[in-house]
DNA sequence: TCATTTACCTGACTAAAGTCAGGTAATGGA
DNA sequence: TCCATTACCTGACTTTAGTCAGGTAAATGA
């Protein structure tokens, strides 16, 4: 890797942790240990389950419960049996502690001003860019790709999300029955794999690889979260599933899509797959692509 | 100030905090704890007294103190009396301390290297571009415009810099002698006024104001650090003149800059400042300017 | 020369942060 | 129905980080 970018991510870490640390420890402590702010912050207006709590901030189980007990005795925060499931306890802030956050933020939002206070207008809106940036670029680092069982929970969560979104955009609708199978056990080792993008554990897209033997692979269930799209999470899924394709001894990739899908299709050309005559009767496939002579990548 | 800005840095702070706190606590602890490896860092190849560590850190006398005892228990830096000045220690680092160092540094690397692994090569290439606008725009920030003695040490250290750089820029050298005065007490209040830019405290530029009476002003001595040109300092030691002149009463404000000088004199053009005749009989000035009617700012 | 300042040190604290070993109650699958 | 798992809690620790009040030696300025 270039060891100039290595240089300037130090030098990021190192100037922001400085700056950014400064700021916060000055303004969010506020006389409250940081922890207590933090752990505020994260239960929100909304209120939150000690387990999500404890899996946001990663902190030990005893330790966050002392916490919660610490912001009871002060009337910032109660908390009860979740009405689901008896073992979990959901906090919500109090009257008390939702004008404790206020505070908190507001004070949040001062060190941000006094940040930007010095600077010019024009310098002002080129940090602000270049730090959405930053913080686009981080969050797509921060995606990981990992093959995953796709009669999950969260597996079927994307695909759900995936046929709501293609019955929205098709005009006449989509009906998962009416188009090919790609049932679990055909994208489970060996006959194919299903892949999650997760950011922070959340899933966030999810792409499919059915292998049909003699050399031939399908690409199938390739879906980003909307949110989540430009962060190059569709890329990294395809990379993925092409070398597991070539892992399998795949020569000939096929996929077919939806006319309304243009960014899938740029997705596939970009990538070099040509437009072939159709290879099955899909009635949501308006276009068939295929790869040939994929290459395992060192 | 604009609220989506003020959104925009406060995300920012959040993300950059989670991922680069993370990697830094996993990474650069490395069984150690982090204030001792801190210093093991600051303290660096070429060693450093323990009063700059002291600034640098922030740390508290006694902290710093057992900080590198323990240090020093684990064989890792040396420290004895400094050559020129018996009170102040100096501490090095041991070979033992230069292998831990090296180690720390390849971890550091090692963690920049894990944020950019997962993105592609022009991803990462922006990732990095912005980081680099993030850090110099926040170290821009960072910079304070304060008034200074222009007898104290950093102001004589600045107006030194600045005459040796003229001496070098000039095609035939510089000799403050010949130039018209500005003496100390010309530049302290009611007189004058001299302002000093610090970064971290460092000296970065400077600029002062000469009152001459009947409404008349005089810019003398701008000067920002050739490492810190381009971060609008020079811009806002200008305006932080412009401002006292105008409370002063100064109607019509005045300069005379050299040939060699572009970015000065661009600098008063961009700022209202229009050619006149000369003024003054300065042998190593070739452009005379003027601003009139200054406006006291809200 | 002598008081003051500066640089550093030691001892005695405290608070915050985190860890670990056990517990209890609710849940869910065999 | 029962047993493993999950979610949470308590008590008993440790480590890290930091503060404060004094003290010593070297340097500095009147």
């Amino acid at each position: 890797m270039d060891s100039r970018h290595l240089q300037q991510v130090r030098r990021f870490n190192r100037a922001v942790t400085r700056r950014i640390g400064a700021l916060a420890d000055d303004y969010l402590g506020c006389g409250r240990p940081l922890g207590e702010a933090r752990l505020l912050f994260e239960i929100g207006r909304e209120g939150a389950d000690v387990r999500d709590l404890r899996a946001r901030l990663a902190l030990d189980s005893g330790y966050l419960s002392r916490l919660l007990r610490s912001l009871e005795r002060q009337g910032l925060v109660s908390s009860r049996r979740a009405a689901d499931d008896g073992r979990v306890r959901r906090a919500v802030l109090t009257a008390k502690g939702r004008s404790e956050l206020d505070a908190l933020e507001r004070r949040s939002q001062d060190a941000a001003a006094a940040l930007l206070a010095p600077l010019g207008e024009r310098q002002r809106e080129r940090l602000v860019a270049a730090m959405g940036e930053v913080e686009r670029l981080m969050r797509a680092a921060a995606v990981t790709i990992e093959p995953a069982d796709p009669d999950s929970a969260d597996a079927r969560a994307c695909i759900e999300t995936y046929f709501r979104e293609l019955d929205e955009r098709f005009e006449g609708g989509f009906d998962p029955a009416r188009g090919p199978s790609a049932e679990p056990e055909e994208l489970v080792p060996p006959a194919g794999l299903f892949l999650i993008a997760r950011l922070d554990g959340r899933p966030v897209g999810c792409g499919a690889l059915k292998l049909r033997g003699k050399g031939m692979g399908e690409i199938k269930r390739m879906w980003v979260e909307p949110a989540s799209r430009g962060l190059g999470i569709a890329q990294r899924l395809l990379d993925a599933l092409e070398r597991h394709a070539a892992e399998a001894g795949v020569n000939v990739l096929r996929l077919d899509t939806h006319r309304a899908l243009d960014e899938a299709r740029s997705l596939y050309v970009r990538n070099g797959y040509a437009e072939t005559a159709p290879y099955n009767a899909n009635p949501y496939a308006h276009h068939w692509f295929e790869k040939r002579g994929l290459r395992r990548r060192s």
